[in-house]
DNA sequence: ATGTGATGTGCACACGTGTGCGCGGAAGGT
DNA sequence: ACCTTCCGCGCACACGTGTGCACATCACAT
């Protein structure tokens, strides 16, 4: 950051004092009209940028969001940051991202550093902070809001926004259950507990209503470090069941690589294996066959968060959020009963 | 952003000047230890948070990075925005992150908001300024680094990373022609034009040497405003070459969608048509078939610009970087060659 | 007793910007 | 001619932090 030009050098060539620079420039009322258009005739010439790290400090605010993510290259959350930076675009303000893993304490250190930064609020994607950090972030006031996190939040002061899990592994069960397929498995992630838990469950409850005993249900779960496409393909590698006819996964990461696993081994999906999965990734429209799956609406979910944050930023009180995914049935899930088509 | 405790309210509490406790939280080696022992649990205790943008003001130095990005939900640049964050998370830095679509204007635009925040340096990314723009940005002495530009930058002071496209276009193109095909397509898109023109004038100059006449090369182009998967889809279903067996195309989300298009046009990849792709994306492995591609090194290509911009930031000279290209043969490419499999 | 050096702390200023208050002058009314 | 009102501008301070210099104290050697 080298030594640039000021509204004190401007000044200095106006024959002003820097009072009147800053007034020019910011539009102030009570300014005459030739001097406001000497002063940017000069500031222009001269290359003035202003300091927003100076204004930030004089008006005790920032004009920045910061986002804590778990891991940027991954579709689905790039889908989500998208819509936090659509509306901090509309609102000017800027973006400060810090990656954090999949790692309460790499999170925590991000929050700390955010609010070190002062920005005016924090979004934190797939959080998995317990009760205690949260409590630790809390003592500083910075606005804060959870997008899908992994524990319940135990804050009077932050907010979340969620998708109803639950609801989704309702909508997959339910078009499964109405294919009418008999024995299933559920394909899951240990990265992400709370809402594999309120997927599965959802899953299986519905599943029983519709009459599927409980022993019909095979459940797995892949290692928390490897990359979910990577542990789909080998859940359905190791898949040992013949009387499977339905698998729900987790996310459509982890059904397309089920879907590549199933091939290898000679399945052909949908016809002997149907597959639905969870998100909606923008690929598993074209994956083959195109994927059935409970689609979650990304970018809204990063837009509620931000209207959300800002009431909060605005010291109003404001409820959390849930959203409630869809379920887009395309080809990858197929009915077993004869003559029906659906 | 409220009013906080600073180190003012400290000095006070602990009967000494804000110097003190200055020099004392930042490890100054002539404090004494009982004065810096009870200085560090009253900080704890009021739960001081150090103002970064009063040190930033201070020190003239951010420790922060900007990107720009045309669009953050796009797998590949997220792959290479991660690349990036690796170094700044090894740095202690933060990432700065600004989305400016496909459109010069709003590059500009992003860039001066990063000159104002006083970032350390910027990185910007699939850029489409043109050299008036930057002589404009330059006028501000921020360190500047572009990746994969589409046009040759003329500056003096700004440096880029650049993937070798010609080099990519050569791979592809000898990959196919050992195989032994005769006739050719190439699907591109005019949302990139340099990159665009130097993987096609590779990819036709190296087919030519094999002696493949220019006739037998078709050429497409998907419209910009376009998703590049929707393109690749839209291209295979217009090709009306019964001719053509190999198909190169200008990345693999453009390859993804044309292997979704022949399949609905009943052509089987790779038995009646062969396709490479450009890029090398995490889903590409997975895809049926899995795609043949020229891999980008994605990660390297972010690590390399940030070691650029941090020897540019230290002051001293470095030169441009050009990144090589891997074909990585998967099973969307076939030999024409009767009874010899690669 | 005095000089010398090391140690611990504070004063005052700087970074670049915004703003409350006041002051001089012009305009307009009596 | 005098008072009021309004306009245009500057002084001085504030935001929170870091740092050069000076100063006080103390230990130690001369």
């Amino acid at each position: 950051m080298a030594r640039r030009v000021s509204i004190m050098d401007i000044a200095a060539r106006a024959g002003v004092s820097h009072t009147t620079v800053s007034r020019a420039l910011r539009g102030h009322t009570r300014i005459s009209a030739v001097v406001r258009y000497r002063i940017a005739a000069l500031a222009d010439e001269m290359g003035y940028v202003p300091n927003a790290i100076a204004q930030s400090l004089k008006q005790q605010h920032t004009s920045t969001i910061g986002v804590v993510v778990s891991d940027m290259a991954d579709p689905f959350w790039g889908e989500v940051v998208k819509g936090i930076d659509d509306v901090c675009a509309a609102n000017d303000q800027s973006l400060l991202l810090h990656t954090a893993a999949h790692d309460a304490a790499q999170q925590l250190k991000a929050i700390q550093r955010l609010q070190q930064r002062r920005v005016d609020g924090i979004i934190v994607v797939d959080s998995q902070l317990e009760p205690r950090d949260v409590r630790q972030i809390e003592q500083d006031a910075t606005p804060t809001v959870f997008i899908n996190s992994q524990r319940t939040l135990e804050s009077t002061s932050f907010r979340s926004v969620t998708i109803d899990n639950y609801a989704g592994g309702e909508l997959a069960a339910h078009h499964l259950a109405t294919l009418g397929h008999q024995t299933y498995a559920y394909f899951g992630s240990h990265k992400r507990p709370g809402s594999n838990l309120q997927r599965v469950t959802g899953f299986i409850d519905t599943l029983v209503t519709h009459g599927i005993e409980r022993s019909k249900i095979f459940r797995t779960e892949c290692d928390a470090d490897i990359a979910d496409i990577e542990g789909g393909y080998t859940m359905a590698q190791a898949l040992h069941e013949p009387d499977v006819t339905a698998v729900f996964c987790y996310n459509d990461a982890i059904a397309l690589g089920a879907l590549a696993g199933f091939r290898a081994k000679g399945i052909a999906v949908p016809h002997q294996i149907s597959i639905v999965g969870f998100d909606d990734l923008a690929m598993s429209r074209y994956s083959w066959p195109p994927l059935t799956t409970v689609a979650q609406p990304k970018a809204l979910l990063g837009q509620t968060a931000m209207h959300i944050l800002a009431t909060l930023i605005d010291g109003h009180a404001v409820l959390d959020a849930v959203l409630v995914p869809t379920l887009i049935a395309r080809d990858s899930s197929m009915s077993l009963l004869k003559g029906l088509r659906t």
